[in-house]
RNA sequence: GUGUUCGUAGCUCAGCUGGAUAGAGCAACGGCCUUCUAAGCCGUAGGUCGGGGGUUCGAAUCCCUUCGAGCACACCA
């Protein structure tokens, strides 16, 4: 189903062409004076210098052309040269009824083409528990994968676990400190190992904390540990077989926690399985002459002329020759187009990594990693900061724990839930962590992803204003009154949705017609926070025609139900953008 | 030092591929519940869009400059 911008920019080209303009100019947007019209085409004021006319003339000459058009309730040329146009509430009623014709995809067409692209997301440490710092990586991935499938791409998130590096090591040697006996250490050992892990979760979680802060004090340690990495990455066996148990006792860990968070992951690869392919892709940087050997290190250039200051050459092996971040992440690449021959892969990274990743895509596309028909993006998003505006730390002034804050922000919201109204305890407790996550989520993705933001308990979690709570509360109500509808024996199926019949009820539904513009828009700017800014004013407009509209009295049966279809179309569209941003709406609350 | 991002109402943020009177929310103040969830709706007040220049018929938006803040600058990830 067209975009109705696009149909009604068909319009104006016919327009402007039989007016005798060329029909570039004919270009309409959505009206930044909703009090004068609701779309605009700000064109004849371009085309003025080309014709050497006064813009309101040419506006009027355009306007003439569309006089009488079924689209539109009013055209207008205004000084100095603006077109303004209203939508006429036929149209907009037809284009309504045939968008919930759709009810999967309210006439939202998934592309044509659809391209395999990766996301890499989420980017947790195997050997630390989750926290705060990981949830923005998480909720972004999370939302731009959803919006993508939505549009129709095939799209792939992958965890990339941080399984590999000296952080391995360090739980290596640690472990021999406290269980010395375990087979694992001993080299003469040929048999199988056993298939219990040697730890739990918890004592895990003990160990590399405990293990990285010795080896900052104690250079012997760290060297053991660096020793055990080294042998790690070199096929020991009994290490080789802890990284299994420490990837799985971890990994289920995780897989926990973001289920919490709604957070799913097609793959969960790690830096670890990305090893296989170094010494080969190593080996072919070195053979086409890309790779060499800088101050002991081995590196690839990626300066450009164009480069406004100097950027450092892409190390590939440090001057010990072990591998690092590059490297991995380098030859996951490999390993990617391997597998899936993604047409992108995008990165929902932290912005301060912007050069080192602008190094690393660099080098994959001199290095022929990747050929020209794979793009690579950068999707780094800003710091997650207290109230205080610096980054978000614990009382103590710690990393809080991602459990903890989840924990503490469900707490908040069963406290609210309950304070004003009765409701069952088991029923609260359900309500209050599906809009506690609505809380953080949201709080999260209304913001531009790019830039740092505060998060306020406070505001996120209030039930007023621009916040997930708002939203569900918005879908409840509409639920709650299609109920009663329900409840009193009537069904507006196969029921049209009539020309509106007040201004609240007409603002809604333009706002409902935009729908599939939004949802197309902020897949192409990957950004979710359009999607929410959408909802919002859907919400808003919803409220307000609720507000002024009796419903369940309406005397006239072909009205109330028209009342039913459009507030059956607004929960849809609510619906599937909170689920593209990753979170649902409860039944009541 | 070099580069980069940003600076919009008391606070938190939109708007930035140039358009009309710069928008929301919170906080403040004032209205609206015998009727569909008042966790709602309506209204009032609050701004030299950091400063200065330029381009343009027209600038929060583009360019230059200046002040201020954050961040990054090869053997961590």
């Amino acid at each position: 189903m067209k975009k109705i911008l696009d149909l009604i920019t068909d319009e104006m080209v016919m327009a402007f062409e039989a007016a005798g303009y060329d029909k570039k100019y004919a270009k309409v947007s959505l009206s930044n004076r909703p009090d004068l019209c609701e779309y605009q085409c700000n064109g004849a004021m371009v085309a003025a210098k080309e014709y050497k006319k006064a813009p309101i003339q040419i506006a009027g000459e355009v306007a003439e052309k569309l006089q009488g058009n079924s689209l539109f309730a009013m055209v207008e040329a205004v000084n100095p040269g603006f077109l303004n146009l209203k939508l006429s509430a036929e149209y907009l009623a037809e284009y309504l009824n045939e968008m919930q014709a759709d009810n999967e995809r309210l006439g939202c067409e998934k592309v044509a083409n659809p391209k395999t692209i990766m996301i890499d997301y989420g980017g947790p440490n195997v050997a630390k528990p989750l926290h705060v710092g990981h949830l923005r990586s998480a909720i972004i991935g999370e939302s731009v994968k959803r919006i993508g499938q939505f549009i129709g791409h095939n799209v792939i998130g992958d965890v990339h676990l941080g399984d590999w590096g000296l952080q391995m090591g360090l739980i290596i040697e640690e472990l021999k400190v406290r269980k010395p006996e375990l087979v694992y250490f001993d080299e003469q050992y040929t048999g199988e190992y056993p298939v219990e892990p040697p730890f739990t979760i918890s004592e895990l979680e003990d160990i590399y904390p405990c293990a990285s802060g010795k080896s900052k004090e104690d250079s012997a340690f760290k060297e053991l540990a660096m020793q055990a990495t080294f042998e790690l990455q070199n096929g020991r066996r009994g290490y080789q077989a802890l990284l299994q148990h420490i990837l799985n006792v971890s990994v289920t860990d995780l897989k926990k926690n973001y289920e919490n968070l709604n957070v799913s992951f097609e793959l969960w690869k790690g830096e670890s399985d990305a090893q296989p392919y170094i010494p080969e892709m190593v080996q072919q940087m070195k053979d086409g002459g890309y790779a060499y050997i800088s101050e002991g290190a081995l590196v690839v250039d990626v300066k450009e002329e164009t480069d406004t200051k100097e950027i450092p050459p892409c190390m590939i092996l440090k001057s010990d020759g072990a591998s690092l971040y590059n490297t991995t992440d380098l030859a996951t690449i490999v390993w990617r187009m391997k597998d899936y021959n993604p047409d992108e892969i995008i990165y929902v990274v932290d912005k301060r990594q912007e050069l080192y990743f602008t190094q690393v895509f660099r080098c994959a596309r001199k290095t022929k990693l990747i050929d020209d028909n794979t793009t690579l993006k950068f999707l780094g998003f800003g710091t997650m900061n207290g109230k205080d505006g610096k980054p978000f730390k614990t009382r103590e002034g710690g990393v809080m724990r991602l459990e903890k804050l989840i924990a503490g922000i469900n707490e908040e919201m069963h406290k609210k839930i309950t304070e004003n109204r009765t409701v069952d305890e088991e029923h609260a407790k359900e309500t209050a962590k599906v809009v506690a996550l609505s809380a953080v989520k949201y709080g999260d993705l209304s913001n531009q992803a790019a830039k740092d933001y505060i998060f306020d308990l406070e505001r996120f979690t209030s039930f007023e204003g621009n916040t997930g709570p708002y939203i569900l509360y918005t879908i409840v109500r509409v639920k709650s009154i299609l109920n009663k509808y329900k409840e009193a024996g009537k069904d507006a199926s196969g029921k049209m949705i009539l020309t509106p019949h007040s201004e609240s009820e007409k603002a809604l539904m333009l706002e409902i017609s935009k729908f599939n513009s939004m949802i197309e828009n902020a897949y192409e700017e990957t950004a979710p926070h359009k999607v929410c800014s959408y909802i919002y004013d859907l919400a808003n407009a919803l409220n307000h025609f609720y507000h002024e509209t009796k419903i369940m009295t309406e005397s006239d049966e072909a009205v109330q139900a028209s009342y039913i279809r459009l507030l059956e179309l607004t929960k849809r569209a609510l619906e599937i953008c909170i689920d593209v941003l990753g979170f649902s709406a409860p039944e009541r609350m």
